[in-house]
DNA sequence: GACAACAAACCGTCTGGACGGTATAGTTAT
DNA sequence: ATAACTATACCGTCCAGACGGTTTGTTGTC
């Protein structure tokens, strides 16, 4: 049956369940890299196919239509997030101790802006193609503020600071660079303490 | 003089000074309310010209093309919350007050937030269609940081009051309705009471 | 105050191009 | 033999923008 060759393809449908290939992989980054240099409005099927060094076939072969592409495009970066924060949090060590968590939280933020920036402007192709898209991130979002506010730290105070880590990287992602490089430090050094004071 | 004639045609020109119209303004306000319903993807001249119910000539007769219609979308969400930030200094009164200049931003932030989407959702459009759109936006921010940074407040904090309002006005803008309107409520409240305090 | 001249404020249609997606035939590596 | 592609051609749709009207004031002139 030729409905039975489609069936591999309806399994990796699935989000996030892909088996990874360097191929996808490089999809997804120059899919980010497109945006990044020349606009959401870019991305188009032809453009990402070319940044990859790969045909518009190829392209297809693994991300079926559009939508897909930016589907993936949002879980692999929720994925890549929380891999960051899986290894601030080891980092932190006591997760139990105050404050841990966000103080993890903040530092993979940061990160994640200064090396990912391509990634994460699968956010900026998102929220313009379709705002449904974002659901996963909304959805991850939430989780990130129930853990917030489940830190050990006043629920107010942690929602605070975390709107702010999340400002720092709204204005990084959008290029609203009203904060040097040097106060963007001190910001981060400022929302790390505000997360051991007591007041 | 002829010159004299056509000096208000130049100034009418610049951006955000040109002459005000009942249909201009319901065009702007229909493409917000089309960003704000069905994404930015679905801004199109069509069908901003359908929902402010005039032709797509009639259109282009206020807009040349699309990209004017965008400037002037950005040109007018500065324009409009500048104006909601000016009744909220003067109802401040004393400005030279510590810290409120800041308590105003908050406030007309949150008013903002609550009564404009559809011109706010222009800035979404602005970044779906061409970063560079933003870059009026951009210098507005950085005026507005700058304000911030001198109101008597240590700089520092601040700016990290100034993210986290903008925190607040980015989750609601692109729907990650991770925080309640109680909550809401409740961190606008803390974020001014933050101004005054001296720690 | 009548009338021509003109401009502002639109309307409706058309076209050229871009884009998403399909199809097909061939290639390479395992 | 199959998965993982390349290369190319093609189709239907959508959209920005151009263009040529049309209507409604406004203005100057006799």
């Amino acid at each position: 049956m030729v409905a039975e060759r489609s069936r591999g393809m309806a399994e990796a449908l699935e989000v996030g369940k892909r088996a990874r290939s360097a191929t996808r992989d490089s999809l997804l980054n120059a899919a980010g890299e497109v945006v990044l240099r020349f606009g959401a409005d870019a991305l188009t099927l032809d453009a990402v196919a070319k940044e990859a060094g790969v045909s518009k076939g190829g392209l297809l072969y693994h991300f079926p239509n559009k939508e897909a592409l930016l589907t993936n495009m949002v879980a692999n970066l929720i994925a890549e997030f929380e891999q960051l924060l899986e290894i601030e949090l080891t980092r932190e060590g006591d997760l139990t101790a105050k404050g841990s968590w966000l103080r993890a939280y903040i530092r993979a933020g940061d990160i994640f802006d200064r090396q990912n920036a391509a990634i994460q402007s699968g956010l900026l192709a998102a929220v313009a193609k379709d705002s449904k898209l974002l659901q996963p991130y909304q959805e991850a979002a939430t989780r990130w503020h129930q853990q917030a506010c489940n830190c050990g730290i006043a629920p107010l105070k942690a929602g605070i600071i975390l709107l702010a880590a999340d400002g720092l990287s709204w204005n990084h992602l959008l290029g609203l660079n009203c904060i040097s490089d040097d106060e963007r430090s001190r910001v981060i050094a400022e929302l790390i303490r505000m997360t051991y004071s007591d007041d």
